[in-house]
DNA sequence: TGTACATCAGTGAACGCGCGTTCACTGATGTAC
DNA sequence: TGTACATCAGTGAACGCGCGTTCACTGATGTAC
């Protein structure tokens, strides 16, 4: 009976969700750092107490809030790949894909800084986060494999050092990938927030201006860098 | 007379090199959110009310360390270029000046989060933190024009919505270089950032294993990605 | 269907702590004559 | 060279605030017989 439940039992989750919902507000106003479980008790109408009924401590509001907001890009990111015209080209999956973890983070700046920003000091992050965290990777990775059993990718040069790694890395996350492709979507995953982080941190005041653009064109050339070509190309 | 002071304007001088050096201890161990004008005073064995001599916030306190922290690492890149090695080839420099920021980075990992990694809450950057802020950046220009005045750089493609954007890119941090190449700088020097932040924020745990090698490598792409090319290529 | 008991959400007070900033002050260092 | 005054670093107390967490408790909701 997990579906049908008790009124204790669904007033439980209901105001569990209030709680995150809350404290979600409060990030935005004041940051990781400042989040309080009093602040957010005080909002709810409840005292602070109280709270420790449904999170055994402040580490463990923020791991919840950690976890939603890794579940909650990749599954943008997963639905903008689901839903990609089929007919369109790898490197076009890719940027709608590049574009919907853009929007996400823009749409809530605090969670995405949350997780891709400066760790929360004191805080170290637990094991329930390490899935949520590959989400996005995982679907950059299903694009350029499709690509790689389709028409092929373009594989890059790898470094003789690296030759090693780069079968560990492929071997772990892409088996079917060359090494060097797999080398070449780490970087990549990581430019990407690369580019995402710098106009949301404010690095791109005054130097970047047509900010769509601008990252259409980034995630466009990042497709090529992990081997996708454009059609004609 | 700016160079032979009184006692009291060196003392002066000393006790704000103090508090900035035992804040920045601080930053190390507790990030910049929690950075505290009462721990620091209590520290240097002054009273809280003490240190008001020397910043007259907790602000002004932070805004100091944000523009250190950016003319370190700016330094760090220009002595990184101004002693490559010459003969090498534009993009040797690139990898080399990459390398230091990185090296800075991983040496300094509270001092680049605070200036690269989340904004804090509450604090808006002024003006005094822009100009620091270019130092970098302004290295990984004089690189590509440098080359581009030698031996040229491969031109990137650009998207057509684009062109003004890039032209007025161009005009304004770097007027030698043909547009779509500022274009490509300005995506290559957030993606590096990008590399280093998800090496320094945990995104690589379990992901990259040798970080030198993979870094190395990786810098060495962007290179590519704004037209520096190896010689033999 | 009714009753006794167990479970659990939420209360309110308290503990012990830290924070930024202001203010009137003391006493040492510097300056002008 | 000596004296009177101005400047300034640092003190200590205070204001008003917020925090996480614990604990004994009340009273409502659920469960077993």
């Amino acid at each position: 009976m997990s579906t049908v439940k008790g009124a204790r039992a669904r007033a439980r989750t209901e105001i569990t969700a209030a709680i995150k919902d809350e404290a979600r507000k409060q990030l935005a106003a004041e940051g990781a750092a400042k989040l309080s479980l009093r602040a957010v008790a005080r909002e709810l109408g409840m005292v602070s107490s109280a709270l420790y009924r449904y999170f055994p401590s402040r580490d463990d509001l923020l791991t919840a809030l950690i976890v939603d907001a890794y579940d909650a890009v990749g599954e943008a990111a997963e639905r903008a790949l689901a839903q990609a015209d089929p007919a369109h080209a790898p490197a076009q999956r890719w940027v709608a894909v590049c574009r919907a973890v853009r929007v996400w983070a823009l749409a809530h700046p605090h969670e995405y800084a949350l997780i891709y920003g400066s760790p929360v000091p004191g805080y170290t992050a637990p094991q329930t986060t390490i899935a949520p965290a590959g989400r996005v990777g995982f679907v950059l990775i299903s694009i350029v494999s499709d690509a790689h059993r389709g028409r092929g990718v373009a594989v890059p040069r790898l470094a003789p050092e690296l030759r090693a790694e780069a079968g560990r890395m492929a071997a772990e996350f892409a088996p079917e990938l060359p090494p060097a492709v797999a080398v070449a979507l780490v970087a990549a995953w990581s430019q990407l927030f690369g580019l995402i982080s710098f106009e949301l941190f404010g690095q791109f005041h005054r130097v970047v201006e047509e900010r769509d653009a601008f990252f259409a064109h980034a995630a466009a050339s990042l497709a090529a860098t992990v081997g996708l070509v454009l059609p004609g190309e």
